[in-house]
DNA sequence: CTGAAAGCGCTTACAG
DNA sequence: CTGAAAGCGCTTACAG
């Protein structure tokens, strides 16, 4: 029993050694193989209980060219609350597979080194696949980074080059529609919206189902009741008290994400303007500070880590086929309204 | 050049041919290990940068026993901007070093499962070491299962038995101390505190830092002035409301994090209150949420991410030594009051 | 300054 | 149903 004690320093060679069969025969047992006797099995899964066997992973990875490691693949790590919700569904289809999860972080465009040091440290994170959250979904570099390193990968919410490989969305421009129609049937004809930054496609396809829910209903949106944001708080903030200086306000505020409505929210404040008597406010995503904004934030919920989820597990699926790429397959998971306090009829 | 193109094929024993050498030799200049004549070194080299050779990790770790991941460790991975924090600032010190960044997470005690999944997966996530970030950093289970998994660890901020391992932290006591003071010498006498959870040891350091301030002007702070909390922002919500409801009610809250801040804030709004003209409210941590409120949040700022960084430098340099449990180290990182909008003299 | 040998702990490919 | 052999791509320990 001193292999014991010395931790996880017990290896197949032992357990083959006790049991009285070959490597072979553990290395079955312990991958669940079929074809070993059952009085076997028997005998070598109470070696592997009883000396608290584990695999190691180096070994097996280096014969079998799997890391078991997933990556996930983020630009600004620090700034949403999005990253965390990603983690937590990859963790779980991960866990479930027994594999791992490792980050990796491009840096914005805006920063030095780029794409170029995520390249290099790509080859050696030893990741079996990817997963590409957005925006760097949709970043040619790092798509071609991915691409070289001949890693497999399945995008998170794209919004380009569908073909190019697995992914898995939701449908943002139709929730964006029933969100502004929503406004709409309350009685808001001046709705606005905060727009959210070039890159995320997101934010594009939740403009578009803006627009065509407007123009569905025989208004074409003025170009000032598109305000820019960043999908950051500040910037929400900074939208929504240019919308109000506009001459004719408008009664309701759709922000393409929750943490601009609530920036949103706080601008309304700073105006002496109470939501949603004065201004009803909307947001998107469904994040916990929609929860906890007052009043409490009427938005459209997201499965951020149902999704995250779904591509872990098309990706650890595809591992054993061979065409992976040429494969298409992508997923779409459900959004829901959710009503809360921030929006009702505009007064007057 | 046929390597090349099979990408990531190319291996030691290439090289070595191509070079007429060794593959130690080989090794040696990878590694940039000592005593390779200048010569051999420079043809290894560009023979290296030719084929765009890179180690095979899972071998160099098989025979090495190294793996060169980073595990960090989280509780409640969804809920908290902190996560992201940490994340940047120990990838930062993982690239530095040629490291991976790995995330773990410990299911909540109130989760089934719990510690027991997460001492599983930490065998088999093949760290060579572990950050434990708050509230794992003071779970005797979590602290039990990295132990019995023979790996060294840093904690970030703990809370107890300093002596157990290498650690990283700032002063909390102190800073909520200066906090209070700040709010004291504006003329705030009845200052009330948001707490945060029990298992948080940098909630009640916060908490003793504002009842040392108190007590040193001479105020015995009333019970009901502690309102409970949980770092979440409804929780600071529904502590506000009950503190306004208090006879004599406190003309100045100090929340013990940020998230909470901006849940007074919004009692405040609710309750048709200005801040900071009819209350103060301060917060800690600094956090994105802190510079987008309304009025903005006069905050503490953490130095999240550096103390992950340092956390992480502290763990691999410690991987050539022997005794990295035995030489125990800390490293203190300082905070910074950070002054914005939110708190002010108490009017009348 | 350089190398030959052994070995890390598994899986693969094949044989019976 | 089971096993012997080879090998994955490196590093370690040793020798010269």
């Amino acid at each position: 029993m001193q292999q014991d004690e010395r931790g996880g320093k017990v290896t197949i060679v032992d357990i083959a050694r006790e049991a009285g069969v070959s490597i072979k025969t553990v290395s079955r047992v312990i991958n669940r193989e079929e074809g070993v006797g059952e009085e076997t099995r028997a005998r070598v899964q109470a070696l592997v209980d009883r000396l608290c066997y584990r695999p190691n992973v180096s070994a097996r990875s280096l014969s079998s060219r799997r890391s078991y490691l997933i990556g996930a693949i983020f630009m600004r790590v620090g700034a949403y609350h999005y990253v965390g919700e990603v983690q937590v569904g990859a963790m779980r289809a991960c866990r479930r597979a027994g594999y791992h999860l490792g980050v990796e972080q491009v840096r914005p465009p805006e920063a030095v080194g780029g794409v170029q040091g995520f390249a290099e440290g790509l080859r050696d994170a030893r990741f079996d696949g990817v997963v590409l959250t957005p925006p760097t979904c949709d970043d040619p570099e790092v798509l071609a980074a991915v691409e070289a390193a001949g890693l497999p990968y399945v995008r998170i919410a794209p919004h380009r080059e569908f073909e190019r490989s697995p992914y898995v969305f939701m449908d943002d421009r139709r929730a964006a529609r029933e969100q502004t129609l929503r406004l709409w049937n309350m009685g808001h004809r001046r709705i606005a919206f905060i727009d959210g930054p070039a890159d995320h496609g997101s934010a594009e396809r939740r403009r578009q189902g803006y627009l065509e829910a407007m123009r569905d209903r025989g208004v074409e949106p003025r170009p000032e009741w598109i305000a820019k944001g960043e999908f950051l708080s500040l910037s929400g903030f900074n939208a929504t008290e240019a919308l109000l200086r506009l001459k004719e306000r408008p009664t309701a505020i759709f922000a393409a994400n929750d943490e601009m409505a609530v920036g949103a929210l706080a601008a309304a404040a700073k105006n002496g303007l109470s939501v949603p008597r004065d201004l009803s406010v909307v947001g998107f995503d469904d994040t916990p500070a929609a929860e906890a904004a007052w009043p409490r934030l009427t938005t459209v919920h997201q499965p951020t880590a149902e999704m995250a989820e779904a591509a872990v597990e098309m990706l650890i699926d595809g591992f054993g086929d061979e065409r992976f790429r040429a494969r298409v397959t992508a997923r779409k998971l459900g959004y829901r309204l959710v009503q809360r306090d921030s929006a009702a009829p505009p007064s007057a």
